[in-house]
DNA sequence: TCCATATTTCCAATATTATGGAAATGAAGG
DNA sequence: CCTTCATTTCCATAATATTGGAAATATGGA
């Protein structure tokens, strides 16, 4: 990934309302969550979530298709990879030492499939 | 991690002028950059320089000593691998099937080590 | 002590971002 | 067509971040 879309990224995922909106649907899968039940559930003014959907929409990280009135949204889990992995590059290239404990950290998440305590 | 660390620290990175440093510091290793090589490696003015490695500092990202005349920079491991563990985490809490891409990307980081083509 | 180097701090101007009320748009149903 | 619900857009205000010049601090050496 280049530097520009990953920056955008993470400035988009720098704020703590549009994190908790981000968790919330990566949480949620595949299948996303209306945009006024993500009001309700984090219990922000409408106006405002749809100002952070719409950043977080154009920094790549959500998708969003219409159903019947509601706009459902959900986590892009690609952009998400390319965000990690653009990340874990630059750690990698300056000591192998560093990759090491991504080792653990990425089998304690699969450890985290949905049904396990975790 | 909390959220508010990984908040701060999102938005420290989520800056291109300090997406870059980071990087390079990164990339530097342990043994870290002096703040002027910095400066001039990026063609930064000192003061702004100056300004972003605070912001990084107090993200907990980098760590600083001083050095003679020079304050020498260095990223912080452990907080990164803290900072993607967290990330990781939610992705792998809703589908277990978003955490397979990361194996892959891991293997090829781990590939990267210093010296090979990457 | 005096000077040169390295970096930070101070400060003000500018730009960007965040916030929330109110109105507008779009969709479904009677 | 009218009403209701869901969401967005518009707008103004407040808050925060970015930038760079200039001065201040800290270190090492003559």
């Amino acid at each position: 990934m280049e530097s520009k879309p990953a920056v955008n990224m993470l400035s988009a995922l720098g704020h703590e309302g549009r994190l908790a909106v981000f968790r919330l649907l990566v949480k949620a899968g595949p299948q996303g969550i209306a945009a006024g039940e993500i009001a309700r559930g984090l219990a922000v003014p409408p106006n405002s979530l749809s100002a952070n959907l719409n950043i977080l929409s154009h920094a790549g990280l959500i998708a969003s298709r219409r159903e019947g009135r509601s706009i459902i949204y959900s986590a892009d889990y690609g952009a998400m990879s390319r965000l990690l992995a653009f990340l874990m590059e630059d750690c990698c290239g300056g000591a192998p030492e560093i990759c090491t404990p991504l080792d653990a950290i990425l089998a304690r998440a699969k450890a985290c499939a949905p049904g396990s305590a975790c």
